[in-house]
DNA sequence: AGCACGCCGACT
DNA sequence: GTCGGCGTGCTC
């Protein structure tokens, strides 16, 4: 029988019920009554009761009464807040379907700033007006003659008072003596309208062809994604500013968004934008404070904010006109989110583009695998940008092949680089190494027992790192002071750091070459904008002879005087091993031919020395012929006879419990219980690459499935079928960016 | 996400 | 005898 007798809903009268969407883990919108005299509209912004709380929330539908339950009622439309669009919606709906999430996990990512919503604060500023006044004093003068002389020019009475060195009794004076008018205005300034007309850099004839083809996709309002492919210095920025004045241009209204790796918003970047456009960008970043948050999503909703640069979760701002979205760097890791919502910002920028039949523009020097497939099968268009203007031509690239050419006992530099940087130094030129292992020695042993020092409850070992005297576990943040005594065996002063990091090449190259200035730069010497700085000025000043860089170094840094990049173990990423996964390969080469693109940008020729003990191998000869392309096919051959992306698709499957007993009894359940499907394969359950992290215990799947497969959908169902005890998580990854 | 309701340890 | 720990479950 029912809880609530069936006549007085059955006999009830008819009502408007508004779906909320409310930005909260929870899978659909909420249904609440609307009082008779309330006018909402689909995507307005209202306030709902919640249990004993009152939040914000999106009405996603409007139907009519009766309901089968006793409803609510939404208690205030948000009148402040711009309405959501259609295509926002679409894309919280469609972005949650594709990514496993609940459809209010994705709300949640579009109101990151709580008080948006509301009306914006105001300030009061005051200005000269042209009444003269009956009696002057020293103190009055020196206010009036630095007031200013209109409304916009905006001043606080306060801020007036202090630059002209008086009380604010005297500018309260001279208000009420009406010499200074007083005007109220919103604390959140527009930003600066993009001028489209200004004129642009001069472009080669292959960047003003790309620039065309770019500006056309623009003008056809439809959606048309574009893989702007262009080698390290062939000017792609300018190409792609080009898109953004046409935008401008096309529709006066229009919002671009432009999306960079989370590091790369740099002052130099700004003033690129803020050159080309004649006003500075709107920019969004995680960590931005509360009031630039507002500010920017304010204007954003509002229209105003035209050009937005931003980190990967700009994507969900409120843009009431987005025509045209930039994936800078494309290929970068940083656009994978990987906690709480897993999403591929690259790919969400594809989708968005296309419910809102805008252009989307993929930018890359050595673009993913992914997308290269996709520009091949002809699903985007393929701009090449091949010649680098600014500079003569391409490094020259050497092989310094390890077994002809042996390094020093318990050193890592072939006689061939070290000759080389001898060469360099003397020439007064600056050189660059580059080792992707952070630390001293990415393992620890013991001599006396053989024990690999390894983090708790994992298989992944302990970097040593000599300059702070600890043992980190580089994948669990785990981390000890190096003990004396071998924890197994209790030998003491036993443990040897084995192979190279950044901090034990630095060591070597000191030693060689006395009074060179040697520096390191990994994410442990840039913590920080300062420190990061720090490096990249001494740098550019000269400061530096040798810099010493895991991929930290291999992003987008213009060294005028570096001609010399020796990649000090090219195979790490290809052999396998530990640390490798499928997209190793695809990730090395990015990285070897992005860091060796770092030699001679300017007038100087550049080099790069590879050292490699298989110098035959496909991948380091494609290297060696800087033909990529040939690379990347041998790469998506052995994905395609895998059944791998982008040939198929790739998600990932993680179960968390207390133990590691109840881990292996809810992997089995949840394995147990896969729904039949054809083109479907699944593996595992197995450890996860984090076999313990926070005190849970790890389990992972790994589930492959052929392309016509709509593997969202298949897992959804998967997990909404099993049941199993409260205390166990399951996480998924459509597309896992990693998959080792 | 928050907030309430629940069942087991050290305290005025 | 209570205060409170945070595990579990629900919110139109």
């Amino acid at each position: 029988m029912s809880l609530f007798p069936e006549t007085e809903f059955q006999l009830g009268p008819e009502y408007q019920i508004a779906s909320v969407l409310l930005p909260m883990p929870l899978p659909e919108a909420f249904d609440y009554r609307l009082h008779e005299d309330m006018k909402v509209e689909v995507g307005a912004f209202v306030t709902v009761p919640l249990g004993a709380r009152s939040v914000t929330g999106v009405v996603w539908g409007l139907k009519q009464g009766p309901s089968k339950r006793p409803l609510k009622y939404v208690e205030e439309v948000l009148e402040a807040a711009p309405l959501m669009p259609q295509v926002t919606r679409d894309f919280v709906e469609r972005s949650s379907k594709y990514t496993c999430t609940p459809m209010g996990n994705m709300l949640a990512m579009c109101l990151r700033s709580r008080d948006a919503l509301l009306p914006s604060p105001t300030e009061t500023y005051v200005y000269r007006t042209k009444s003269e006044l009956p009696r002057i004093t020293p103190a009055r003068q020196k206010v009036l003659d630095i007031a200013p002389q209109s409304a916009d020019q905006g001043m606080t009475a306060a801020e007036l008072a202090r630059q002209a060195d008086v009380s604010t009794g005297v500018v309260k004076g001279l208000v009420d003596s009406g010499a200074l008018a007083q005007h109220e205005a919103p604390i959140d300034k527009p930003f600066g309208k993009p001028n489209s007309e200004l004129k642009g850099f001069d472009l080669t004839d292959e960047q003003q062809a790309g620039a065309d083809a770019l500006c056309e996709a623009v003008r056809s309002k439809e959606f048309k994604p574009i893989l702007l492919d262009g080698v390290t210095g062939s000017g792609k920025t300018e190409v792609y500013f080009e898109a953004i004045a046409e935008a401008l241009r096309t529709e006066p209204d229009a919002q671009i968004l432009v999306l960079l790796p989370e590091i790369a918003l740099t002052q130099a970047v700004r003033e690129r934008f803020e050159n080309r456009f004649g006003a500075a960008p709107a920019e969004w970043h995680s960590n931005a404070t509360q009031k630039e948050r507002r500010r920017v999503w304010r204007e954003v909703g509002a229209g105003r904010a035209q050009i937005v640069v931003g980190a990967r979760s700009a994507l969900f701002l409120p843009f009431q006109n987005l025509r045209l979205i930039i994936v800078d760097e494309e290929h970068d890791g940083s656009y994978k989110q990987d906690e709480g919502a897993v999403y591929q910002g690259r790919d969400l920028s594809v989708m968005r583009a296309h419910l809102g039949s805008a252009t989307v523009v993929l930018a890359s020097a050595t673009p993913s695998l992914e997308t290269l497939a996709n520009a091949y099968q002809g699903r985007y268009q393929h701009i090449k940008l091949l010649a680098r203007p600014g500079a003569a031509v391409l490094p020259e690239i050497l092989l310094a092949d390890m077994k002809e050419n042996p390094p020093a006992k318990d050193c890592w530099l072939s006689p061939l680089l070290v000759d080389a940087l001898e060469q360099n130094l003397d020439a007064g030129e600056q050189s660059l190494l580059y080792l992707n292992r952070r630390g001293y020695a990415p393992l620890v042993i013991c001599k006396g027992c053989g024990e690999r020092l390894k983090a708790p409850d994992t298989e992944s070992w302990l970097t040593e790192h000599r300059y702070t005297g600890m043992l980190v576990c580089h994948l669990t943040g785990f981390s000890m002071k190096k003990p004396v005594n071998c924890p197994h065996c209790g030998a003491a002063d036993s443990l040897m750091g084995v192979g190279p990091g950044v901090e034990r090449l630095a060591e070597e190259v000191r030693g060689l070459f006395q009074g060179a200035r040697v520096e390191v730069f990994s994410s442990d010497t840039a913590r920080n904008p300062e420190e990061l700085n720090g490096i990249i000025s001494r740098m550019e000043q000269g400061e530096v002879d040798i810099l010493i860089g895991t991929q930290i170094a291999a992003k987008g840094h213009n060294f005028p005087n570096l001609t010399l990049v020796g990649a000090v173990d090219a195979d790490s990423g290809l052999k396998g091993g530990q640390g490798s996964d499928l997209r190793a390969g695809e990730r090395t080469f990015q990285l070897l031919s992005q860091v060796s693109g770092r030699a001679g940008r300017a007038d100087k020729p550049g080099r790069a020395i590879i050292q490699t003990y298989a110098p035959d191998s496909p991948s380091i000869q494609a290297l060696l012929a800087n033909d990529r392309d040939w690379f990347m096919e041998l790469e998506m051959k052995s994905r395609e006879e895998l059944g791998f992306p982008p040939f198929g698709r790739l998600a990932a499957v993680v179960i968390s419990a207390e133990n590691s007993l109840a881990a292996d009894d809810a992997a089995a359940t949840f394995v147990r219980g896969a729904p039949n499907a054809d083109g479907v394969d699944i593996w595992g359950p197995a450890p996860a690459p984090i076999a313990v992290l926070r005190g849970r215990h790890r389990r992972r799947m790994l589930i492959r499935a052929n392309r016509n497969v709509d593997l969202s959908a298949y897992l959804s169902a998967w997990r909404e079928r099993i049941k199993l005890s409260s205390s166990v998580r399951v996480s998924l990854d459509i597309e896992p960016y990693s998959f080792m």
